[in-house]
DNA sequence: CCTTTCCTGGAATGGTCATTCCAAGGTAGC
DNA sequence: GCTACCTTGGAATGACCATTCCAGGAAAGG
C-alpha cells in the first residue's frame, strides 16, 4: 500500500507560500501553482483541498515558519532595545534585499483580501504574537526606557510600526528611509540625554 | 448633438471607488460594478476605459478627493502635536466606525496587489503627501517636542505607523488598542515631564 | 510474480471573466 | 417635424477560471 506521497508535501507546500506570497490570493490562479509546484491538479486538490485550502495553509505555514520563530527569537532575547532594533533591522533587510525583496509581509498583504474565517485567525494570531514579543523585549529594557511608559501601549505601537514597514516594503520603500524611521520611533523610547 | 452624459460621471465614479476600496480590484468583477452604478457594460467603457482604467481613476479619486484634503488640512494646521494627534484620531474614527469601517485606506490595500505604473505613482504620491504634512506638522511643535528630534525621521515613523493603522483597521483592530499604540508614539515624542 | 490499492497526470466541464458589438433611443440643430 | 449623431443597453464572444473525473501506473503484501 504506497500511501506515501511521490513528493514532500511541505516542500511543494513551500513553493506555494512563495507564490501567493508574492502574487496574490486572488490574482493567483490553479494553472500557476501547477506550473510552480510541476504537481497536478488533482494531486494538489486530494492533497490541500481547493484554493481556499490550500491559501490557507500556505498562510499558516508563512506564519508559523516565517514570522514565528522571528518573534519568538525577539521574546526571548534579554537586551532589551537592541533586541528590539535587530528584529526591525532584519525586518527591514528581508523585506527591501535578497530574495524576498518587494514582497511584503504575506500576513500583511492578506489584510487586502476577502477572508474566510481561518485566514482570519491567522492574521489576529500574527498580530498577537507580533504585540506580544515586543511587550516581552520592552519589559527586559529597563532604564533603557524613559521612565512611566506604557509598555502594552507602546508595544502596540512598534507593532504597528512593524506593519507600516511591512506594507511600504511591497512599494519598493527605501530601506534607509525605513530604517531612518524605525530609529526615530525607538530613540524616542529612550531617556532624554542630558 | 447630446454629448452630454446622462450620468454624473464623478458620482458613478465615486461608487466604483467604493466597490475598489471594499472589495479590492482582483476579486471585483465588472458584473458588480454595473449592478453598484446602474450603468451599462457599454457607457463604462466608452467613459472610463477597461477594468484597469477604471481602478486606476478611483484610486486617483481616493487620493485625491479623500486622503490629500486630511493631508492638506493637517499641513495647515498650526498646533503642532495637537494637529497630529487630531489627525490620528480622526483617522481611527473613520477607519473604525461609520459608513467605512473596516474598508482600511484604499491606497494601502492596493500595496497588495499586482499595480500598472498609474496605480504606483498614485502609491508613492500618497505617501509622500502623508509624510510631508506630517513633517509640516512637526515643524510647528516647537518646544512640545523633546529637544534634538530628527523631524525628517519622526515624520517617517509616524507615517509608517498611519499605514499599520490602516492595515490593521482593515482586519477589524479595536480601535481603543490603535488610540493607545498612537497615544503612545506621540507621547514618546514630548519632552520628559520632571 | 500477481493482485490490490491508492496516487498520479491529463483531459473534460460548467461557470465566470473582461471586453466588444450592434440595434434602438433620445437629443440638438435645421 | 425631420435628420443626423452620439449615447445607451443588452446580447454575444472568446479566454480563462476552479474543480472533477477517469484511465494508467507504481509499490507493497501474499
Amino acid at each position: 500500500m504506497p500511501d506515501v506521497k511521490h513528493f514532500d508535501p511541505d516542500a511543494v507546500l513551500e513553493q506555494v507560500e512563495h507564490l501567493f506570497w508574492r502574487r496574490g490570493a486572488a490574482t493567483t490562479g490553479i494553472a500557476e501553482v501547477v506550473a510552480a509546484t510541476g504537481l497536478s491538479r488533482s494531486s494538489l486538490y486530494a492533497t490541500y483541498g481547493g484554493k481556499q485550502e490550500l491559501y490557507a495553509k500556505a498562510l499558516r505555514r508563512y506564519v508559523e515558519r516565517r514570522s514565528e520563530p522571528m518573534f519568538r527569537a525577539l521574546a526571548a532575547d534579554g537586551r532589551g532595545l537592541p533586541a528590539v532594533a535587530a528584529f526591525f533591522d532584519a525586518l527591514i533587510e528581508a523585506r527591501c534585499t535578497g530574495e524576498y525583496a518587494g514582497w511584503g509581509c504575506m500576513a500583511a498583504n492578506a489584510h487586502a483580501e476577502p477572508a474566510g474565517p481561518q485566514v482570519r485567525d491567522l492574521l489576529g494570531r500574527h498580530h498577537g504574537m507580533l504585540r506580544a514579543a515586543l511587550r516581552a523585549a520592552l519589559e527586559t529594557a529597563g532604564d533603557q526606557l524613559r521612565p512611566g511608559l506604557d509598555l502594552d501601549a507602546t508595544a502596540e505601537s512598534l507593532t504597528l510600526l512593524a506593519y507600516g514597514v511591512n506594507v511600504r516594503s511591497r512599494a519598493g520603500a527605501d530601506a534607509a528611509a525605513l530604517r531612518r524611521g524605525v530609529t526615530a520611533a525607538l530613540d524616542a523610547l529612550r531617556p532624554t540625554a542630558l
